[in-house]
DNA sequence: CTGTAAACGAGACGGTACGTCCTGTCTTTGA
DNA sequence: TCAAAGACAGGACGTACCGTCTCGTTTACAG
């Protein structure tokens, strides 16, 4: 019932968001796709205000302009419009077509902290706070893992893969893994330091880590191995 | 109110966890201390089988054979007790002289992996369900990071110390860093797979991550350096 | 607004309940005139069926094969409608020229009897159901006890006249007064039995109470009267 | 489950209310017993000031200074609450030993209006505006029935049964039945007067209806009865 | 024959009450 | 004095219904 219910920001890839809509003209009151956005902009404000807890659905549904029974109609829970409303504010997403190519993978990845900075930073913090609760409901667990995880890495790997075309990285790296530990390091930094980001981190790693690691030539095994 | 009235896991240094008590004779019944870990193992099982929201402070009185009076009067709110659930239970805690000097990193490493499979595997996996939660308590927090983000970094930081005196790990990398890689990527990896860790993932990041990125030499910076 | 805008059952005496409409021509289209029925018979079901409360509007639009909006286009509120419904379905109303002159009061009251079983059994019960909720409703009051008070005991006291005439009652009885204990015996008694009616019960309330009250002698008053 | 849950009120003849209560003792606090009497008053306000309708559960809540959960613990749903509430107020009950002998049927009425004036006229109307509600739980209907139909029926037939004793009833009549005229008449005037009571009607109904029928000789039946 | 006005079925809307549940506190009885 | 049991205030959740409004369609008069 409700892939259709629902908006359809969590149930498909953002490219295609609304599928066309329906075709043929069912009778009745069209739902007014203005609410949609009023009822995801008034969540995201009390979450950011009040935390999860705080955000009422009465709170939500007032705020919006708009009665319990609308937002009900719309999403099924709590849960989900958090999620929903987190997930869907994620205006831009970069692709790699957006991080120019500056010549080295160096560059390339200052260029793409730059362009993450100005994107989607409020957000990732919002996020965590609603983490623990959105892991309940599998479906938008699976979403999340989607959105926050997913497609970082995608990007990161996109860059590595530029790097290795241009010669930088050699042949045979397993880029999957390596372009896991950028977004790793930077959400476990943000884990242990309660939140916030340490000014020059992010250099520090690329510099220290994610260069290093793709472009070093590879250790041979050791000949006893394991 | 609450260091003395509260079991002391979350409040104290390990080394120390409970002070020897009241070694004179107060009138009244005493404290049944077996209740502590009754309510703690209530705590931790609902937790995995419901979450944190279906872990009722109800049901964990219920299931322990408690009043709630009782796990209030040790406990100031249900985050702290989920905490300390979590905490606790962490039964051992490695230290660099639990792991064998096996006389290579990849050794040692793989030796790590060994003894930390075998003490909390399934812990790391509970705490995901509670830890955007957790951050809302600033002191909680950072008792949290302590156990499950600094103790973690610690030693492997002095996994790599020893590499390095061993001659393993150049001179002049920056080891806190790489220390974090390790940690890092495995608790992103869990959040991308939803809690569960792939076979043959912890191999894979030896190998092709945390060995590779300590031994290498340091590349050479691009000319024109930022 | 309501007098033009609403079926005129309620609003008008009986007979002339269509003041035949407006004889110009307006441009649209015309009401569906059998659309009243059709929710006037929805609305005594669902009455019978669940009750008052369980009568909901979208309920009865549904049955009726009609949306909401054309309901309420017809009647202004849930109350209305009930009453409304309630009130036209008496379909026909007895007068004394239908009560065939038996030659006895007693033999008049049984003719009466008879016919009104045929007539009006169903709704008086449904009626009991609404009768406080329709209390509200000033206009709507007036109107139930027009119908279901007034013409009963009307009806009643023309029967005792003709009695009266006839020599069976003597001159000075209070016939307002006894006119009334007949529709209030059988009232009070479906109350005190939940709605039902006992098995000759009517039989015997025309035999030991009205027959005796209208025909005895009246009672001298004792000396020192109040 | 609830005949024991909720007050008892509404389920036990009011001579013996509550049945002894748990003679041994269990742990856990006591229910609040001044609870009920807050609650019940808050009703009973809220039902004179705004109607059942008006009388919100919240609302009531708030005005006893309980808890919404306090109040559905002991009354299972609003119908229920309301109805207790204006049983349980008609605080004394009349019965034939509150009604003085003054040795003639004229005059024991007449002491008895005045009576069951000072008694109970505010409940009677306050109870027709739930009356139809009420009627819905059957459980409750019963009571109703027998709370302000029996009851008054009751006091009445005593009242003949003294007079017969006396001589002035003669043998044979059906007292149940004429002394349901009495509370009858009543209840079906004010039906027809919209809940307000006529000056003089009562003791125009005594005088013109219920001394002459209780007192007169039995009519004979007619030869060729029916 | 075409335009326009109204009524139609469907169903979304704002608002509000209901009855359930949970948290953290308080009270009672027993050990 | 502490324990178990459980009642308490407060407040959010998700459901249901009322009366209104908006769609897109159909009907019927007007020109």
């Amino acid at each position: 019932m409700s892939a259709q219910e629902r908006p359809a920001e969590l149930t498909a890839e953002r490219p295609v968001p609304r599928p066309a809509a329906r075709p043929a003209a069912r009778p009745g009151r069209r739902r007014d796709e203005a609410k949609d956005d009023a009822i995801l902009a008034a969540t995201l404000e009390l979450l950011a205000e009040r935390g999860y807890d705080g955000m009422t659905m009465d709170a939500v549904a007032d705020r919006a302009g708009a009665g319990k029974a609308t937002v009900y109609r719309r999403w099924p829970s709590k849960v989900r419009l958090a999620a929903d409303a987190l997930v869907c504010n994620r205006s831009a997403r970069l692709s790699i077509d957006d991080v120019p190519d500056t010549g080295s993978l160096r560059g390339d990845l200052a260029a793409m902290r730059r362009l993450a900075t100005r994107v989607n930073n409020a957000n990732d913090d919002a996020l965590t706070g609603v983490w623990s609760i959105v892991q309940d409901d599998p479906e938008v667990a699976a979403i999340f893992r989607e959105q926050f995880v997913k497609s970082k890495v995608g990007l990161m790997r996109a860059v590595l893969e530029r790097a290795q075309a241009r010669g930088e990285v050699p042949a045979g790296r397993d880029l999957e893994m390596i372009a896991m530990v950028g977004p790793a390091l930077l959400s476990y930094h943000k884990l242990a330091n309660g939140g916030s980001l340490e000014e020059g981190f992010v250099e520090r790693m690329i510099d220290e880590v994610i260069v290093p690691l793709a472009t070093c030539a590879p250790v041979p095994e050791p000949a006893g191995s394991r």
